[in-house]
DNA sequence: ATTTAGGTTCAGAAAATTCTGAATATTCAA
DNA sequence: TTGAATATTCAGAATTTTCTGAACCTAAAT
């Protein structure tokens, strides 16, 4: 594959992730690693790629680090080279650390409300549910999908 | 409810709504509308006790609208209200519109590769597929909680 | 048809974010 | 331990985003 074109599709995918919220860095970079060659990239080869500055590409990589979608892996040579997460999508689209955050404001603004019974907390009460199954569901899901995953490859 | 309190919990939703990528603006709209009382209220209300302008509100409830958070609903008086969609949450983070899109980018990114099965693809493939199967699986899961929660209330 | 409350749009001001270069720290080979 | 390659941090510049006031619609009541 042309270098120019997978370039261009991380360009690509940068513009997607960063109308949902990312920076372009992150985005970008996300992109590259989803299609480049070899599948590990030290920092240098990432900033030259994305024409990144290595500040950006520090900053970019801690965050798709701690979100799980990258991981280090050492390097043949000296420090260490990044690659996509093998579970990488599965773990960071997990949205269950984002619904456990909304189910804790839900509860803050039930007891705000007082009584939990209330009508006046039937939105807040409703939406706590909600994100509880959804979030007592997920695990088997994603174990599901697992375990077909391997069968068929 | 002491209506400052009421005001504080949305600025609180509106903080989180706004790292997880929204504007200001939007979360805390939405904030107030989980708490207020009454449930419906317009666009002068809205702007009232959120302090924002008239255009921040028209811009932030047409946004509300269109994720499906929020619906407008018949004044007594004059124009319109706005109160939050019955089933908010479970429109809104319906996740299967993003996952959607991503699903064509990992395609998209597939066929640049030229071979499915090729092993450049897998981080790709396997990217897709997990997306695929989430968006196959969750209405289906929806569903189960509303009967749940009807049964419930 | 006119009036007026209500709503939208948009250019520019205000504010926040992102990116970078330079300085600093860290890590590994020798 | 030293030297060199690599990585991180941070202040400020550059960019982008958000918000607002003002002008401009729209539609209901009379």
């Amino acid at each position: 594959m042309d270098p120019e074109v997978g370039r261009r599709y991380a360009e690509e995918v940068g513009v997607v992730l960063a109308r949902m919220g990312t920076t372009p860095a992150f985005g970008k970079l996300l992109g590259w690693l989803l299609i480049c060659e070899p599948p590990q990239q030290t920092t240098a080869q990432l900033g030259a790629a994305m024409g990144l500055s290595k500040a950006s590409v520090s900053t970019g990589m801690r965050v798709l680090e701690q979100s799980g979608l990258v991981r280090r892996v050492p390097s043949p040579g000296r420090g260490h080279a990044y690659e996509m997460h093998p579970d990488a999508f599965a773990r960071a689209l997990d949205p269950t650390d984002k619904m456990r955050v909304f189910i804790d404001l839900m509860q803050r603004g039930i007891d705000l409300v007082g009584d939990a019974a209330a009508p006046e907390a039937r939105r807040l009460r409703h939406t706590r549910d909600f994100y509880t199954f959804m979030v007592e569901r997920t695990p088997a899901l994603m174990e599901e999908f697992r375990r077909q995953a391997r069968k068929d490859s």
